[in-house]
DNA sequence: TCTAATCGTAACTACATAAGTTACATGAAA
DNA sequence: TTTCATGTAACTTATGTAGTTACGATTAGA
């Protein structure tokens, strides 16, 4: 099953972004994700719709980022890509008569719903600019080893 | 991104088979799970190779469990399915030069492996036993219903 | 106004993987 | 020997991200 990248991919763009001077173009961050400026434009448009970033067209246009870094956490971003599912693994009929699948869904339904909140409740808890502020720490550190 | 069912079906299957007499054949197990006997064969067969349950040919034949329902427990079961991938979600680039997207992975991965060893850690205390002891709450409950 | 840069988006392909299906070989019981 | 049942290969279907091609729309600047 093929995993959906789009959160690792936009916080990647937009720490770039946040490290550029001015807008950045599809192009750029295809070249520094190393995919394809439409599939950019596609997610990036994604987080455009909830203003976290805006867009502008001709010469000189491109990518910029539009809100506080210290206020979009991760939770914000997974909304803003319309809350992809979480898990790879289900239940096999979600509204079962049979009392033993009723029993399994039970079982499961606990354990992933707990999982859920819990990777929720961090998500919500991590910013941009934590993430800006660690990746600091990992680039004064190269730096500081001389790499 | 299609879920992945199939500990949801083995669950299913295993408490139907505790529930029956003698051994269940792949066609009235998959008119259970409102599935194909071929199906059924493929997955439980991955549950034989750990011992779980044993299958015999020929008329009378069929599957059955084959171990103690206290000692199963959701991980074992995880387990001998080849430990499919909990998320749906992952980073682009596992190992990635940049700093960047080093930074972030750091992140997701820190959040992702503590979800991870949560639904592990429970999947671990749950048992066949506890599952079919809550089909059999369910069961009185619903004949106490007069359902 | 013309040109080039850039986004917006439709449409299609590639890919991965569980699930579903068909077909047939293998083995066991009566 | 017949019948029932598993074992398994091979193929199709389903689903959704990712990748690609193509082209239209918009904007800055000469």
């Amino acid at each position: 099953m093929k995993r959906d990248s789009r959160l690792s991919s936009v916080l990647h763009a937009l720490l770039h972004m946040h490290e550029a001077d001015g807008p950045m173009t599809s192009e750029t961050l295809a070249k520094c994700l190393g995919t394809n400026p439409v599939v950019v434009r596609r997610t990036m448009g994604l987080l455009r719709k909830t203003g976290i970033v805006t867009s502008d067209r001709g010469p000189a246009g491109g990518w910029r980022i539009a809100a506080d870094l210290r206020t979009v956490t991760l939770r914000q971003l997974h909304a803003a890509l319309g809350e992809p599912a979480f898990f790879a693994i289900g239940n096999r009929n979600e509204t079962p008569e049979c009392l033993v699948e009723q029993a399994v869904n039970a079982a499961l339904d606990d354990t992933f719903i707990k999982a859920e909140a819990l990777l929720l409740e961090r998500f919500s808890q991590i910013t941009l600019a934590d993430l800006a502020a660690d990746f600091s720490r990992r680039y004064a550190e190269r730096r500081r080893q001389g790499a």
